[in-house]
DNA sequence: TTACAAACCAAGCGCTTGCTTGGTATGGTC
DNA sequence: GACCATACCAAGCAAGCGCTTGGTTTGTAA
């Protein structure tokens, strides 16, 4: 499978981090626990006994709590890019590049990294202002894949509402997903949600 | 203004504070701080400083910190109740009640109560499993209002996807564009951006 | 076997939190 | 003038918080 490959040249570049490691449980174990609970909520002590260890024990790994919630950000953010740029490396026009852009974004959402992908969404404010600054960076880099789609189909004219204006709506309507949407129960696919979207931008 | 005597009606009944009684006031300014800050990094003590007591006094009104959060949420979504009721009333087909639904929702949003709404699309984890029950049974009562005439529109033939996927994708694009939308600073006025919500949907 | 770093535990410090308590000022009613 | 409810203050308690500390176990390599 080609994620599977992306996510390995991740884990070696040291970007992410493997999901078998201490680090990566962690990291996957606080995901859970900042959407479930939020993250104010979330005391050091639940993190240690999610992954079985004492609370102090933590800061050995981080040396903060913040560190874990901009790490889990930070590294979310990482792969979806990546995994964007390559499901859009195999599309050919724009139109088909912005069906595999929604598909992928429901994807993140909604399959394996959604957890984190919420926390992206609820938590920020829960970030300093230095880590805040640098989440922003990376998320305006996956921004510009959308924006670069966007513009292009505005060009051609088979899009006619402002590429920004568009980009947000999408973005509310698609993460807002992850709280209602439940492909495991019956009806809707993730093919069968994607084609909804598209035929809602007139592109059907 | 319409709109004022709705809350003049509510406030009679008891039903939402006057923003100039002591207990509309604080409502006012912990709709503000838990949007700012969130609910659980807004101690008891930025809410008296915010209202000019001391914290202590907080307790004279409200028992918990907790029963502060949900008479912003209760209050809130019974003032845009009656709101969109009313925005309603004065359209004729499904088309205009849709637009108009929209409209209000996004002065809902961005408006006056743009920050109580905020606070009850991202603070809903902080309630209680019963004061939870309690503000859904309202929002219930809300979104009935929009499924009514989604669904009338569908059985018109003007709308092809479900309705159910269709008010969910419009509640997180709608709600999303606090993050975004500055009607004040340029751009965009709120008709035009209604416009292109309704434009978005295949009705303009 | 020794050496050493990484990973962890047990205990608890210092601080902040939501909330309680006992008391006081104010204004209206009989 | 006595009474009382409402609104508030000043002080602080008990619990829970993030994080630190000093010491122990575990894995690796010479």
């Amino acid at each position: 499978m080609n994620q599977e490959k992306i996510l390995q040249s991740l884990i070696a570049d040291n970007l992410v981090s493997a999901s078998d490691s201490a680090r990566g449980r962690l990291l996957r174990e606080a995901a859970r626990l900042f959407r479930e609970k939020g993250y104010e909520r979330t005391t050091v002590r639940d993190l240690a006994a999610a992954v079985g260890i004492q609370s102090g024990s933590l800061f050995h790994h981080f040396r903060t709590k913040e560190e874990i919630l901009k790490a889990v950000m930070v590294e979310t953010i990482r792969l979806n890019t990546a995994v964007m740029q390559a499901a859009m490396g195999e599309a050919k026009s724009n139109r088909e590049k912005l069906r595999a852009l929604i598909s992928a974004e429901l994807e993140s959402i909604n399959g394996q990294t959604g957890e984190a992908m919420a926390v992206l969404v609820y938590e920020w404010r829960s970030l300093s202002e230095a880590s805040r600054a640098e989440v922003l960076e990376l998320r305006d880099r996956y921004e510009a894949l959308w924006l670069d789609v966007l513009t292009g189909l505005k060009e051609e004219g088979a899009l006619k509402a402002d590429p920004f204006v568009v980009r947000r709506m999408l973005t509310g309507a698609l993460s807002w997903t992850v709280t209602w949407y439940r492909p495991d129960r019956g009806g809707l696919t993730r093919d069968g949600l994607t084609d909804q979207v598209v035929a809602m931008l007139g592109m059907g």
